[in-house]
DNA sequence: CGGTTTTGACCGGCGC
DNA sequence: GCGCCGGTCAAAACCG
């Protein structure tokens, strides 16, 4: 094994199960819109397929399909929050992606029967947030939503990326100090 | 014992 | 102002 030995295995997505391509993946990224309200995911509008453009020909880890979402909406503060989200076919909800996760919440999503749970990241001075929910009338679909950027490493970090296409959102290439410092202050 | 899950309560935003 | 709704808190239960 090149990699020492995948301390989760619990990337069973689909394409690992069904053999499909990479590229060809069961993953939908729609905007983190679509877990505002009814979620407009129907396969013919779920156009975004990640940014294929830059990021998935990088076949690696490169890929985002963040939505910069703004939250600043005090004081001119444009602080711009990652949100990432994606579609996975999977039995599990539960996807490590080797960070640690704490679950602080569940609620019911009026709409639909499965509830969605609410996650941070445990690691202290990191606040990243994580939703996962099954889909409205999918439930063969995970639709996990990343909220804002690690500012520490992964406590595995993923040798793997070339090996396989990880769901790895720029969150996890975390950002030098761009990002300040303030999360919360 | 420490960290995590559970689960209902609580709270703020929004629409009516 | 009220009720709905999504998001978070927190206390107790759990688990290694």
């Amino acid at each position: 094994m090149a990699y020492p030995e995948n301390p989760k295995p619990n990337y069973n997505f689909s394409y690992i199960d069904e053999g499909l391509d990479p590229s060809t993946i069961e993953f939908k990224v729609s905007d983190y819109l679509m877990l505002d309200d009814g979620f407009a995911v129907d396969d013919s509008s779920s156009q975004s397929i990640l940014s294929s453009e830059h990021v998935a020909s990088g076949s690696s880890a490169g890929y985002s399909g963040a939505t910069k979402h703004k939250n600043g909406v005090k004081n001119n503060k444009t602080e711009v929050e990652q949100r990432i989200a994606f579609r996975t076919k999977s039995d599990l909800e539960i996807m490590d992606d080797g960070f640690k996760w704490r679950k602080y919440g569940k609620k019911s999503v009026k709409n639909s029967p499965h509830p969605r749970n609410y996650y941070k990241c445990s690691s202290s001075g990191c606040s990243v947030k994580k939703r996962v929910e099954r889909e409205r009338e999918d439930s063969r679909y995970v639709i996990t939503a990343y909220d804002g950027v690690h500012n520490h490493e992964s406590p595995c970090m993923f040798h793997y990326s070339n090996q396989m296409p990880l769901m790895v959102p720029n969150a996890w290439t975390l950002q030098p100090s761009s990002l300040h410092s303030s999360s919360s202050s």
